[in-house]
DNA sequence: GCCAACGTTGGC
DNA sequence: GCCAACGTTGGC
């Protein structure tokens, strides 16, 4: 399997990529998502394949750093937690529906690449993130547009 | 706060 | 299996 590369949306409100730099080892789980089709990426990550750390849910919406798997799927104990928010009364002890990933801070990016921003580079066309109406808040991100969005991120301004 | 675009639920 | 109703996401 070659590496691929992600994407992950996180609302700062919750957990911003600057809460992730002061947490412990700059680590944190990836708990919460009950979505499908989001988990079915994180059940296919890779130990040292990296993702683009996504501001949502505020403005601007933006891509702010890289982060990386440091740990693979492993059931997310949040759906047995009748206090969680995400608890799921459906999930069974011994076959957990719901699995998270543990992701620690690479780099954040010496300023943040706004949605905005991104709808205008030609190269990023296609992009899951930018595709009308969107939801998935874990993504695949193809290597050309990893390399592009990296190469926005370092620019001098 | 609005609302479009989804995903899920449940009656039939 | 269809699909209307509902809940959620997330840009704006």
């Amino acid at each position: 399997m070659p590496k691929r590369y992600w994407l992950l949306k996180s609302e700062p409100e919750s957990c911003s990529i600057q809460d992730l730099a002061r947490a412990k080892q700059q680590t944190t789980c990836w708990d919460g998502v009950r979505n499908y089709q989001a988990r079915n990426f994180m059940r296919v990550m890779k130990l040292g394949e990296q993702a683009f750390y996504y501001h949502s849910n505020v403005a601007p919406p933006c891509i702010v750093g890289i982060v990386e798997i440091v740990k693979e799927a492993y059931p997310d104990h949040t759906q047995f937690d009748p206090k969680d928010k995400h608890y799921d009364p459906k999930s069974k002890m011994n076959s957990p529906t719901w699995e998270m990933v543990d992701v620690k801070l690479v780099e954040i990016f010496p300023r943040p690449l706004a949605l905005e921003e991104l709808r205008e580079v030609a190269a990023l066309e296609g992009m899951e993130l930018l595709r009308r109406g969107s939801r998935l808040s874990v993504q695949p991100v193809s290597p050309e547009q990893w390399k592009t969005v990296v190469r926005l991120a370092k620019r001098k301004q």
